[in-house]
DNA sequence: ATATGCACCTGTGTGC
DNA sequence: TGCACACAGGTGCATA
C-alpha cells in the first residue's frame, strides 16, 4: 500500500508522540508475515526505549536504546497506528507494542506482505539493497546518465526499482512520468537529456507535494493518528483509465507493464 | 547480468 | 443473492 510519501507521513506523525517511549509489553498474534517473525522478537523489544525513527525507502527503522533497530515494512496493506492501550484487537492486528502512558503501537496487515524484524543495523539484510532516496539526494544530469546507461527496461520499471530509487511505487512512478511528459514504456537508455532533466524535476516535485498532503489514501491508508492523506485528489493518471486528461482532455490509457497497471495520457506523454 | 512471471495473502468491486 | 473473476499501495524467487 504505502510508498515513500505514505511511509514518511507515518514517520512524521508517529515520532513526536512516541519519542522516548518505553516498550512495556510485546504481543504477537500472527507470526506469518512476508517472513516469519523471529522467536526472539518479543524479548529483543521488551523494556527498550524508542530513541528515533528513520525512513529508508519504504522501510521504517525504529532505533532502540540498545543499538538495535526495529525494522518495519508495510507491504501492500500494512498500517501502523498509535492507539489507547486496551482498545480491542481487530482481526488483522498482528503485533501490538504496549507503550508507557497507556498507549499501544499496533501493526495491522490483512495481506501479511509486511515485515517486522529486530537486529543490529548491519544484520538487517533487507537494507543492503535499498537504493538512494529520491528526496534526500541531489540528482544531477551526470547521475542520471549513469543510471540509465545501457538500461533497456521501461523507464517506469527503473523508477520502481528499489535498488535504484528507494521508495517509488506504482502510484508515484505513474504520476511523475505524467508530470515529465514521458511514456512509461520508453526505454530508460533512450531518454534524451531534456527528458532526464524534466524527470528529475518531476520526481522531486511530485514526491514533495505528496508528502505535504500526507500521501494518497486510495482505500484505507491512514497515518499513525488515523488521518487520511489527500494527494489522491491530485492524481493526474493513477487509476483514471478512460477519464479525461486534466491538461488536454484525452482519455487516460491503462496498460500492463510487468504485470502492474500503468496509466498515461497518450497525448501529453511521448 | 537482466528482464519477466508468478507466488505470497485477504478484501473489494464488477458482471453474470 | 450468490458466485467467479480481476485487481489492489510490494517484494522475492524461479525461470528464460
Amino acid at each position: 500500500m504505502p510508498e515513500l510519501p505514505e511511509v514518511e507521513t507515518i514517520r512524521r506523525s508517529l515520532w513526536p508522540r512516541i519519542a522516548g517511549a518505553r516498550i512495556q509489553r510485546v504481543i504477537v498474534r500472527e507470526r506469518r508475515l512476508r517472513r516469519p517473525i523471529a522467536a526472539d522478537f518479543e524479548a529483543r523489544l521488551k523494556g527498550r526505549r524508542i530513541a528515533g525513527i528513520e525512513r529508508r525507502g519504504k522501510y521504517l527503522l525504529f532505533q532502540l536504546d540498545d543499538r538495535h533497530v526495529l525494522l518495519v515494512h508495510l507491504g501492500m496493506s500494512g498500517h501502523l497506528a498509535l492507539k489507547p492501550a486496551g482498545v480491542r484487537d481487530g482481526p488483522h492486528e498482528h503485533v501490538r507494542l504496549t507503550l508507557d502512558r497507556h498507549r499501544a503501537l499496533v501493526f495491522h496487515d490483512p495481506r501479511r506482505f509486511g515485515l517486522m524484524r529486530v537486529g543490529r543495523i548491519d544484520e538487517l539484510i533487507e537494507l543492503h539493497s535499498v537504493g538512494r532516496d529520491p528526496l534526500a539526494e541531489c540528482w544531477t544530469p551526470d547521475t542520471w546518465r549513469v543510471l540509465v546507461h545501457q538500461r533497456r527496461l521501461p523507464i517506469k520499471n527503473l523508477l520502481m526499482d528499489q535498488r535504484v530509487f528507494a521508495g517509488i511505487g506504482n502510484i508515484y512512478a505513474n504520476e511523475m512520468l505524467y508530470a515529465a511528459g514521458i511514456r512509461p514504456r520508453r526505454r530508460a537508455s533512450g531518454l534524451r537529456q531534456p527528458e532526464l532533466v524534466r524527470l528529475a524535476g518531476a520526481m522531486r516535485h511530485v514526491l514533495e507535494k505528496a508528502v505535504r498532503l500526507g500521501g494518497s489514501s486510495i482505500s484505507d491508508y491512514r497515518d499513525a493518528d488515523g488521518k487520511p492523506g489527500f494527494f489522491q485528489i491530485h492524481h493526474a493518471v493513477y487509476d483514471r483509465a478512460g477519464e479525461p486528461c486534466r491538461r488536454c482532455g484525452t482519455p487516460i490509457r491503462r496498460i500492463l507493464l510487468s504485470g502492474r497497471s500503468t496509466f498515461y495520457c497518450p497525448r501529453c506523454q511521448r
